[in-house]
DNA sequence: GCAATGACGCAGC
DNA sequence: AGCTGCGCCATTG
């Protein structure tokens, strides 16, 4: 195997399939970058995801405001064009954000059994 | 091809 | 429910 540079994924580029999992993330529910990555096959690429989620092209139905960081705090308000908005669509989804930004991962972290891949 | 970047994760303070 | 520093991997310039 070569170096860690361009490794590929069975013609599917990781941001593809990191943009398959998060559209697979359950209404009422969400998700966390480890989870994203680890299902795409790389438990260390959270960075990725985030990179994938920050192009977030919502063309393709991403919903990027269910995929949180590890604590389970929403990504940077400016990150998907506006603070409060993440927000307001998950507690339209059903999910309960804190004023802080933060959902109770505890209740709302998606198990991705509903996803079963391969 | 190399260098820099990034919506993260984890360990340490 | 902090903050800082380092690491990891893929994309982009």
């Amino acid at each position: 195997m070569k170096l860690n540079g361009q490794r590929r994924r069975k013609g599917l580029n990781f941001f593809e399939t990191v943009y398959t999992m998060v559209s697979k993330i359950p209404r009422g529910r969400v998700a966390t970058y480890g989870q994203i990555a680890r299902l795409a096959g790389n438990p260390r690429a959270s960075r990725i995801v985030g990179c994938a989620l920050h192009m977030c092209p919502a063309s393709g139905g991403i919903p990027c405001h269910r995929v949180v960081n590890r604590e389970g705090r929403l990504a940077p308000a400016d990150a998907f064009g506006g603070a409060g908005m993440q927000k307001s669509l998950l507690a339209a989804e059903g999910v309960s954000v804190n004023a802080d930004g933060y959902v109770d991962l505890e209740k709302y972290c998606w198990d991705g059994r509903e996803h079963v891949p391969e």
